[in-house]
DNA sequence: TCTGGGGTCCTAGGACCC
DNA sequence: TCTGGGGTCCTAGGACCC
């Protein structure tokens, strides 16, 4: 517990703010369904690939051995050659996601979701002496860990954070995990805080802010608080504000429930492909199963959009990187200081269509993007995306005839793809696609039938 | 042998309308 | 003849989060 001024000075703020993180959250629920799991090292991988993709979660176990979220598979592997891979499963992951908010909310209705492991609680505390406000938060936060762990699961666990605002409410739950139970009290205790922990430890600032200002000669947040606002607004625009506030421990953003949270603004998916490719046919194969999904996606929520945005990713490529990419003058002894750098080189662009929910719709927007923008070398990611959404309404849907028709063979698609999965039916311009992956995976399934 | 996938927000410039 | 200002939409691109 931090807490930076004596118990009499403390200044009455009735809102309080829990920050709950839940710690390994993919690889927890893993080991809490299947015992066979627990206290063992384990990964959780984004399916059945292997190949050029990023574990999604870690277990402390594996975390012990130096495995982070985010690795590569081959990379966590040989850190930790024991690690058991689990292919993710989403649902599951949701369902607890459900279980935990409905036991939070009986704290208190201004409960944020942040993700689908953290959120934020805000709570009323009146009392007006510091002893006593602190035993009562703490007891609140320890009775939440007990209902989560009755409640939900042994091995569900995580790191509560207390504060007066969101911001450091967030970095006191990062302080100490797992299951850790941090209060920063109030702006003094945020600054000792802060003084101690890097630029990056803190949410909003990211490797490239980071770079900027170590640029400027900021290097902690001590000098980052001695940085004035003119320079930092010059440098960074409105987010020089944020930066300034944030070395002070400032934040004054909302929790905002999730009865007040707006609809999503954009729905899209993206795809690496597990080898680099030239083939139209097979591009176009990937973009027709992206674009199902998503139009999917809109129609279970009711909406339309209207901006289509495609991109996709180069092939690994090397490159002479900068001042460094030199080769020596080639005396003898002398290093080569020859940096070889790789680069991922991406390209995209977006247009804006008539409102749509059809795949097809999407997909030939995506199609005719893909076409400007490629330059013919061979790609190893894909992804499309729609934004601009609303709720359908007769006005942004046509009401001609032949799309009258669309809709009706649309929505029994849909009927039964919910009930049997994705692409159990498809249309019959996607019945001669050709087979891409050895492996199974999402956006191949091998459950076809034709209508 | 080589870094996933889902999002959000912000800025800036151009086009166009009134 | 020659040019303001407000507002909106569209697009590109950057940065961040989990």
């Amino acid at each position: 517990m931090v807490s930076g001024s004596s118990g009499g000075r403390y200044t009455i703020n009735n809102k309080v703010i829990l920050h709950i993180d839940f710690n390994s959250y993919f690889a927890a629920v893993e080991q809490q369904v299947n015992p066979r799991l627990r206290g063992k090292p384990i990964g959780v991988t984004g399916g059945d690939r292997m190949k050029r993709t990023v574990l999604g979660a870690a277990s402390i176990e594996a975390k012990r051995f130096g495995v982070k979220t985010g690795m590569q598979i081959w990379q966590a592997k040989k850190l930790c050659p024991g690690l058991i891979l689990v292919p993710g499963d989403s649902d599951k992951y949701l369902e607890c996601t459900k279980r935990f908010l409905a036991i939070l909310s009986s704290y208190s209705p201004y409960l944020e979701v942040f993700s689908i492991d953290e959120c934020f609680l805000e709570i009323e505390s009146s009392r007006k002496n510091l002893d006593s406000r602190l035993s009562t938060l703490v007891t609140i936060a320890q009775d939440i860990k007990k209902r989560i762990r009755e409640e939900v699961g042994e091995w569900i666990t995580c790191s509560i954070g207390i504060s007066y605002n969101k911001l450091m409410a967030k970095l006191a739950g990062s302080l100490y995990k797992p299951n850790g139970l941090v209060v920063i009290e109030d702006e003094e205790a945020a600054k000792f805080i802060l003084d101690r922990i890097k630029l990056d430890g803190i949410c909003g600032i990211g490797p490239r802010i980071k770079k900027r200002l170590n640029n400027m000669g900021i290097f902690n947040f001590k000098q980052l608080r001695q940085a004035p606002l003119e320079t930092l607004l010059s440098s960074f625009k409105s987010y020089g504000q944020t930066l300034y506030n944030m070395a002070r421990g400032i934040d004054h953003s909302k929790v905002i429930p999730f009865y007040e949270k707006e609809e999503v603004k954009s729905i899209g998916h993206r795809y690496t492909i597990d080898h680099d490719t030239d083939s139209p046919q097979e591009i176009k194969q990937i973009l027709l199963k992206l674009t199902e999904l998503i139009a999917r996606r809109l129609r279970a929520k009711k909406l339309v959009g209207k901006t289509i945005h495609c991109w996709y990713r180069e092939a690994f490529s090397f490159h002479l990187r900068g001042s460094e990419g030199r080769v020596s003058s080639g005396n003898p002894g002398e290093e080569m200081r020859l940096h070889l750098g790789g680069v991922f080189k991406s390209n995209g662009m977006q247009i804006t269509i008539f409102y749509t929910n059809d795949g097809l719709e999407i997909l030939k927007a995506a199609w005719k993007i893909f076409h400007q923008i490629w330059d013919k070398d061979k790609i190893r990611m894909i992804g499309v995306s729609i934004s601009n959404l609303q709720p359908i309404t007769p006005q942004n849907l046509s009401l001609l005839e032949d799309d009258q028709k669309q809709i009706i063979i649309t929505k029994a698609l849909d009927k039964i793809n919910d009930k049997y999965g994705e692409f159990t039916l498809q249309r019959g311009t996607l019945l001669n696609s050709i087979k891409v992956y050895r492996k199974p995976n999402p956006f191949l399934s091998d459950r076809r039938f034709k209508i």
